[in-house]
DNA sequence: TTCCTTATTGATAAAATTATCAATAAGGAA
DNA sequence: TTCCTTATTGATAATTTTATCAATAAGGAA
């Protein structure tokens, strides 16, 4: 993919440096999309990195704004490279999920500045819910 | 606290049963607001009870919507009886947070359900930025 | 290219969280 | 109260996540 030279530049800027497990671990988000650590140790295991690695790795990159936390609901985290803003909605019953437009939260959030002197990092948030399947059929689907 | 047979009486009409592992969890959490799942076992460590129990308690309790389940930043997670619908804000640079009336938000939900056609539980969000005091002094505190 | 500093990793241990399963006890029925 | 069913717990092991620290390698300087 063509931001990793970029990311090696931004990281070099700050004293940090690029290394060959970084690449894989950003390379593996990039085709995969949004992956818990398990998932993507999976897909870098072939190079002999350490779970350890992993964990530190994505705990790196998360607080370096080039990767982004997602909560699904299930406890664990949920990792994806920080592209265009957006949050998330999951279907509490089926797991189907879909991506918010930020915008649509923009006016309530600047609200809650207003009220409460806070600046916010309008994020990215996720929503639960009912996708409209399981809003029709109450039960159906694991 | 007055809710306790409150609780037993719902929990019943589920079949699930009041034992005192879970008295002592609710009670803990009834004085102590937020808590970690550590923090609640360092409060009922002496019961006897087991930190598997804390645990499996939390979740069960947190799944039947007597508890809430909040997002503390930091990866792990905090539990809270569930009281009053609110949301959170935390300052990610001293930590300092405060509760959200929910009514701020529910325009925009009900606009993102007319928009993605899902039924969304308002639920119990956090939202992140920077403190009144943050704002100004970039880095103090710690 | 070679050398140096030190950020990063692997190896390992520790801690936190979850899964198993037999023993216990909640609470409904008699 | 006594008895029974079974939800729940404790004990234990397995798994996941985090912390330590010496060995490695990124990458700037010479
Ligand atoms: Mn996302
Ligand atoms: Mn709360
Ligand atoms: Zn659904
Ligand atoms: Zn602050």
């Amino acid at each position: 993919m063509s931001c990793i030279p970029r990311l090696t530049i931004m990281l070099r800027a700050c004293g940090y440096r690029m290394t060959s497990q970084r690449h894989a671990i950003l390379q593996a988000l990039h085709d995969g999309g949004h992956l818990s650590p398990a998932q993507i140790y999976q897909r870098v295991e072939s190079t002999g990195m350490t779970e350890a690695t992993v964990y530190r790795t994505l705990e790196f990159l998360a607080e370096n704004g080039i990767l982004l936390v997602a909560d699904r609901g299930n406890g664990h985290l949920a990792y994806e490279l920080s592209g265009e803003s957006h949050h998330h909605i999951i279907c509490r019953t089926c797991g189907a999920q879909m991506e918010v437009d930020p915008a649509l939260l923009a006016p309530a959030i600047s609200q809650m500045e207003s009220e409460t002197g806070y600046h916010l990092n309008a994020g990215h948030l996720t929503f639960f819910g009912l996708c409209p399947l399981c809003k029709q059929k109450p039960q159906e689907r694991a």
